[in-house]
DNA sequence: CATTTTTGTCATTTAGCTGTAACATATTGC
DNA sequence: GCAATATGTTACAGCTAAATGACAAAAATG
């Protein structure tokens, strides 16, 4: 009974988007889902309903007329009042480089238009979970290597690895989603993004590039193959 | 072997583009890729095609005379019975702008005219991998013996069981099929798969491996012959 | 714009798994 | 007990999947 609001109200979800008629599509998506939403054009319009209520996600055009996605977003960051409010970066195919990709943004994940509404409902979804589940997402570490999303940093007893943007976020995926298999594919679509078109193989070569830059220090049995299958992280074994 | 099929036929996708060139351009390619295909020019072809003998996916001209592509697209995701197919959109360039990009066109990812095949081709494999991807299950045991198929693992008393995959496929199988017999051909459809051709007796010889590494937890008893017909998965006796 | 780093792909090597045959042992019916 | 049949066991060759190394293109850096 307590959880009375969820049948009829999901979530409140602000919205910067500044082409009319994206904005108008998703706010029709969003409301027939259940959710209420508040809509801006920029972000001097965001700024006081985020100020006014605070919102369970932010939707965020990655352009913006002004002040872009990326730097409201990263104001959203470090603001304590909307620190841990989850954000979901709308960007155009192109516009994705690793700066999008990366964890860097202060984005909780990104949907590349055009976009399907099932995978952006999806990933909403998804975020929306995660922020429930777990406050602001600070220093991750098992056993011994800690990796830290802020700095991009990756520290084993206190000592910095150097690592590669890739080997990052795929060692970032791993350690926030442990003992679990995860085909090519899957890690393809968590680690690369979902409009990324690569090889299978080619995360093959990114495992053993991450094992490599482990193995001075005797963490590369974490990542450990599983035949006809695909990889996982464990500290087990 | 289990994948045997893959070899000849990788899905059924269903074409429709009017521009004749490019139709045949594209089924060339998908031919030549190994995928079965068929194709129509509009969609008023398109439909008894589709009804006929569901694709695995469609690929889906942007433009097309009488009805467009979106609308089509759009009418594919609301029949409950085709609700589930993904579908790529072929745009041409310049036509993805605010209209491509602000509607719901209802496709899972798109492809902009003039495209690498090697771009369409990894396209297709990805989201065709990802519309795969459905129900998991969880862990299921019997006595302390627990086999996990998110983890890939076997644990007995929670300890990790190094195991192969054809014997993770036997064993996952009987343990979700007690106390039944199962002669060798069950088992070879059910475990290895249907179109696989394989001697009977190569079962016994996965049966003596599967014993083998239960052996040392003391439960290769659990697999027990029944003989002039087959084996059986028991915790009883 | 030159240099360095990172990244994706391919070719090759390596390792592990699987299927089969051959032989051994057990069970059944006579 | 003896043949006939069924299953257990082992060894090995072939095959498949993964590891690895090398390279060129692309990005980042200064």
């Amino acid at each position: 009974m307590l959880n009375r609001e969820t049948d009829f109200m999901k979530g409140k979800i602000l919205l910067v988007e500044d082409e009319a008629p994206i904005r108008e599509m998703l706010g029709y998506t969003l409301m027939k889902e259940g959710y209420t939403f508040r809509e801006a054009a920029d972000v001097e319009q965001a700024r006081p309903l985020l100020a006014d209520d605070k919102p369970d996600l932010v939707l965020l055009d990655w352009m913006l007329p002004g002040m872009n996605g990326v730097d409201y977003a990263r104001r959203i960051r470090n603001h304590p009042d909307t620190r841990d409010i989850p954000i979901i970066m709308l960007t155009a195919r192109g516009e994705e480089g690793d700066k999008v990709r990366g964890l860097d943004t202060g984005a909780d994940d990104y949907v590349t238009k055009p976009f399907s509404t099932k995978e952006l409902l999806a990933r909403i979804r998804a975020v929306m979970r995660r922020a429930k589940n777990t406050d602001v997402e600070g220093i991750i570490s098992a056993k011994g290597l800690a990796l830290d999303p802020e700095t991009f940093r990756v520290t084993i007893d206190d000592q910095i690895v150097e690592i590669s943007p890739t080997e990052f976020r795929l060692l970032h995926f791993f350690i926030t989603h442990p003992e679990r298999v995860y085909t090519r594919g899957q890690l393809l679509d968590q680690v690369w993004g979902q409009n990324v078109y690569v090889e299978e193989r080619t995360v093959d070569v990114h495992i053993r590039r991450l094992r490599k830059t482990l193995e001075p220090y005797n963490y590369n049995h974490f990542i450990q193959t599983v035949r006809s299958v695909g990889y996982r992280f464990s500290t087990k074994d």
